[in-house]
DNA sequence: CGTATTATTGACTCCATTCAAAGATAGTGG
DNA sequence: CCACTATCTTTGAATGGAGTCAATAATACG
């Protein structure tokens, strides 16, 4: 595991990550601390369920899971992480993990150490600010999920392909045009279907010109029909 | 609603409120900032969806849903808060509340104004340090109720009524024994589960020995056994 | 190229919902 | 204090959406 200086204000994710709320002294701060990590694959841990809190991480490329283990066994994928997002706050509050954070795909990150947290808490108000914004955003995103598990299939995975496409047009991908890192059977795990169902599902959808799906390539064809799935119906 | 000066020194929940990880001299710190405010009754809302956000709250005494609506029109109560319990988070980072929150029963509450959040953030690094372990805790809570919404009805409401338990003995109440502030609907509402299911595992539960109910008020009969409804089966 | 993993599709089953109707509780005003 | 009403709860019967089981097909990988 190297670890590196880094610089956040030439960051191709700057304005994305952290440091979008940030004066530029503010960052030129955050830089001397943050640390790049060496580039992850598919199936390697980001860290533990239970590991020591090291940091709050920021994703640099590629995208993870977020896993947490039931009393049964089971897996259950609490969340998924693209470019730009941070995770890592399933430990803030007991010093240890909560759930384990998975790669999906070839990955590179950066981390934020905890070591250093109390100390740029007090000399950067700022950077306090920008870590309870980004809190408060992960209640909304929470918040939308309880809602949307009381909903049918059809809204969950219509949900969560609009979803995608959003955070990843926010971070410059395309929105109409991506590949899927996650298996069927980890998107139903994580929208709690079956991967049947997700299956059938995206069948629909593409048969009513909705998406189109070769493999985990899927192609927004009709977003706005897409979009009223949420809306329409009772 | 008046606003009076309180002493957080002398609160009957000091150490189970926001105070719990300071320092005296911190807790007299916010003391000074913190306001009271006067009770509610069931019904009444503590702040709505898109308020101007006023500050973190904590409960005195009583109990408050957090209701969010979704596009269909339909509410969704996305948590119950038990007094000691601190809310107002879903505003942290829009400046602007994600939810409403609303009285269960007749209820009071302390808020520390936003607009000395920032100044206290500088001063008190403690305080930092506690709001941050609070929404880890939250995290955690969240992935629970994750997991629980893929488990069959019956955990579910075995899930709440342990969770509930705990939290009311944490702060001082009887485990065995307390009042229901909610109806079934509200249960099945915040559980994901129709009112009429919730009324029949109640019945069940009870036949079966784990639970008294008599209207709104459970007991408790055999906790070891309730917690095993969460753990056995595949 | 062969093997393991992942995805599709169909048939059947079941848990929880919905619909419906009756019963209990709490609150209100005469 | 009691009758009256609104709200909440219980219970039964029927329905349905998604899960499970099973077998085949397509991809990815070594």
């Amino acid at each position: 595991m190297t670890h590196s200086q880094v610089s956040c204000s030439h960051c191709s994710l700057d304005s994305l990550c952290l440091p979008r709320g940030l004066s530029q002294s503010e960052i030129n701060d955050i830089s001397k601390v943050v640390k790049a990590h060496k580039t992850l694959q598919r199936g390697d841990f980001i860290y533990h369920e239970g590991d020591r809190f090291r940091g709050i991480l920021a994703i640099k490329s590629g995208s993870a899971k977020l896993v947490a283990n039931d009393a049964h066994g089971n897996e259950h994928i609490i969340s998924i992480l693209l470019p730009g997002e941070l995770l890592g706050f399933d430990g803030l509050s007991t010093e240890h993990h909560g759930c384990a954070a998975i790669a999906l795909e070839t990955m590179m990150f950066c981390i934020l150490p905890a070591d250093s947290l109390e100390h740029l808490f007090q000399t950067l108000p700022g950077l306090t600010r920008e870590l309870f914004r980004h809190t408060g955003e992960k209640f909304l995103e929470d918040r939308n999920q309880r809602v949307l598990s009381k909903r049918p299939a059809e809204e969950r995975l219509a949900y969560f392909l609009i979803s995608l496409s959003e955070r990843l047009h926010r971070r410059g991908f395309s929105a109409s045009e991506f590949k899927l890192s996650l298996t069927r059977q980890e998107i139903g795990n994580h929208l709690g279907l079956a991967l049947e169902t997700v299956s059938r599902l995206l069948k629909k959808f593409q048969d009513d010109g909705l998406i189109g799906v070769r493999h985990r390539f899927i192609t927004l064809r009709n977003p706005s029909a897409l979009r009223n799935i949420l809306q329409a119906r009772e």
